[in-house]
DNA sequence: TACTAAATTAGAATTATTCTAAATTAGAAT
DNA sequence: ATTCTAATTTAGAATAATTCTAATTTAGTA
């Protein structure tokens, strides 16, 4: 993967693997998508703080595709999706499994490592239904 | 309270209690609400939802006033506001501390008894802030 | 090099929700 | 009872996030 990346970025490279691997074709504007993405480790963004982020790079990707590209790589596995109690949706490029703060003074949403916390009791699930994942979201204010 | 509702239904007399205790006037559109909103004990309501089940007992309340309530409802405590993964707001007659399913194929919010659920490890609350509530949401599929 | 399905794009459309400003009303004061 | 005032209701406009449309471009294959 290094055609595409010569940074060694760690998390660049692991999601260009995962955008080759996927049958998502390896176009430019999804590569410098990536690359803005996930730079810096661990984020959240909002679909339109994407295309601030991409703009600023030079680069110019309309908001349709960013918002095109953001939901086919959370349904290829490369991004999550968290949606907090506020009204935009929020990708996450944590894709461990993981939990979250969520600040209702700042509207901004934290990690919270799986380690963190330990869910020792659970509801059975309902007939025929069966369990995708488990979201805890610890709502905090100032 | 029988005043207002002669019904007997306990969840509404709450309800209206609530409403008698807090700063917001005793309008008829409020009442009727609350009366739609708890005839049928703990449940979940989009505020379409709301609209088309008020107009149905041949109330007419106009969606604003629907929006205006319901918010109002939940600031002062008579509602809970639930965001699941989906694009709509719901609110919740359930004031007991309680957690969800969501199923993704039928977008449907069930309620998790507060009792089913330990969470027997939490993470420290960053600096300067406090906890407000930790919510739990089962995503389950058929 | 040509081909085809997939991707990108600008801008329109949609959806949930909030805002605005005018008319109505609840509940207190007279 | 009547008057008064701030709160409430309302229709419709406005907003904001997201999706859709239909035309153009492109990736990757033949």
């Amino acid at each position: 993967y290094n055609r595409l990346c010569m940074t060694g970025n760690s998390h660049i490279q692991k999601a260009l693997e995962m955008l080759e691997n996927s049958p998502l074709k390896l176009t430019s504007q999804r590569v410098s998508l990536i690359k803005t993405l996930f730079k810096e480790g661990n984020q959240h963004f909002s679909a339109e703080d994407v295309y601030n982020k991409v703009k600023n790079t030079g680069v110019r990707i309309s908001l349709a595709t960013i918002y095109n590209c953001l939901n086919q790589f959370t349904t290829h596995g490369i991004l999550k999706m968290v949606k907090a109690s506020s009204d935009k949706v929020y990708f996450d490029t944590n894709l461990k499994s993981h939990h979250h703060f969520f600040c209702k003074t700042s509207s901004e949403l934290t990690d919270i490592d799986a380690k963190k916390v330990r869910i020792s009791k659970l509801p059975k699930i309902p007939q025929g239904k069966r369990l995708n994942s488990i979201e805890v979201i610890v709502n905090i204010s100032d």
